[in-house]
DNA sequence: TGTTTTATGTCACAGCCGTGATAGAAAAAG
DNA sequence: CTTTTTCTATCACGGCTGTGACATAAAACA
């Protein structure tokens, strides 16, 4: 006999919801009030599951977070040892996670416009200031242990600084979300795969 | 003899406390009011001089743009003719062209700043739609020129796609400008500089 | 001078917002 | 059954927003 009511499912739904307004009309207008016509339930009902505001932000900012990662450690447990492919495979095993980053479907052309929107508010919202550091740390990390892996496997190009190279693939995945989310009629999933093909390219040997 | 008040000063001096409340707080409080304290008059007074939020926002983002823009111009009415340059001249103009758009210092600071709060928000305002769009098309044909002279005078690398390269080079200023703002601490002046040096150095044949 | 335009300041209104308080329905527990 | 907890729903308050209306003051003009 299931309960009438999953706490758990609630706070999904609502925090569902809160992206499809993001996304549609900005993290500004993501009120509780139409956060909560959105899910359609009641105001109350939704401080019912979320104390403020603020909890409500922060946990569904979680959660987008964790659905990001979640999905780039599942790629890397699915890669199994990495140090035994050879350059090529490394190369492709690199080029999916940063695409897992970029906005090339719906989904993660929603978590991207939602990350955006907090990341920018969290430059003047100390709330958010905390979480942002740290997925922006995270993915920092990533790129650079992505980038070492191919610089151990001997794929990386002579001469490459480690520190410059990750700065500059980690600006460039960000500034690809940038553009493919502000502009995606300019900057369409293929051109973006395209761009990004052609960078990592640029830093093997490879033919 | 001078009017007391000139409107066009009047105006800007609005505009530059609009900027401060934007840089410090984010667009989102730049409200009339917020902005009328931060430029030392009252509301009603700044209402004679724009008629209302969209007009101030509106003035206030071109401005902007005429700002960035006319130092982009300047720089290449001083260049002369580029064509006549050795291809060395040519990437260190080039470079200093994309210095221009990257937040360097304090004043270059404050207007990327302004600037993606504004884009931000074009997102979902259908008010600063027209006016980002605008702005992102001159700075994506002034990174394609700014190629174009390159391969012209033979400095660019060869088998370089000119479309490809000109995505990858403004997304790569953009992720530069996004990261050195929300994450100053961690994208520096300097390393911001030698990433984008790195990358167009990259471009070419140049030693 | 008087008149007109420009500039500044103040008030009130409606519309959102988050949130505290509270009531009542529904489900679970005893 | 009764009691308790969980859930849904509604009201009211203060605060902030843009804006229309208006009164006053200052400067420019005639």
């Amino acid at each position: 006999m299931p309960k009438l009511v999953d706490p758990q499912e609630r706070r999904r739904v609502v925090v569902d919801a809160l992206f499809r307004v993001v996304v549609r009309e900005g993290l500004q207008r993501a009120s509780l009030r139409t956060v909560a016509d959105e899910a359609g339930l009641n105001i109350g009902s939704l401080r019912h599951y979320f104390a403020g505001q603020a909890e409500l932000m922060d946990f569904a900012m979680r959660s987008m977070i964790d659905r990001v990662s979640g999905r780039l450690v599942q790629r890397i447990e699915d890669g199994g040892e990495l140090r035994e492919y050879t350059a090529a495979e490394q190369l492709r095993f690199v080029t999916g996670l940063m695409e897992e980053l970029l906005p090339l479907d719906d989904r993660r052309r929603a978590e991207v416009t939602v990350f955006l929107d907090f990341n920018a508010a969290a430059r003047t919202n100390p709330a958010f200031r905390d979480l942002a550091f740290k997925a922006a740390d995270g993915t920092r990390r990533l790129i650079r242990r992505a980038l070492a892996l191919l610089a151990d496997g001997g794929a990386l190009r002579a001469g490459l600084d480690l520190d410059v190279e990750s700065e500059r693939l980690a600006s460039l995945v960000d500034g690809l979300c940038l553009n493919a989310v502000l502009h995606p009629d300019v900057l369409d999933a293929q051109s973006c795969t395209r761009v990004l093909h052609a960078h990592l390219h640029s830093l093997t040997d490879l033919p």
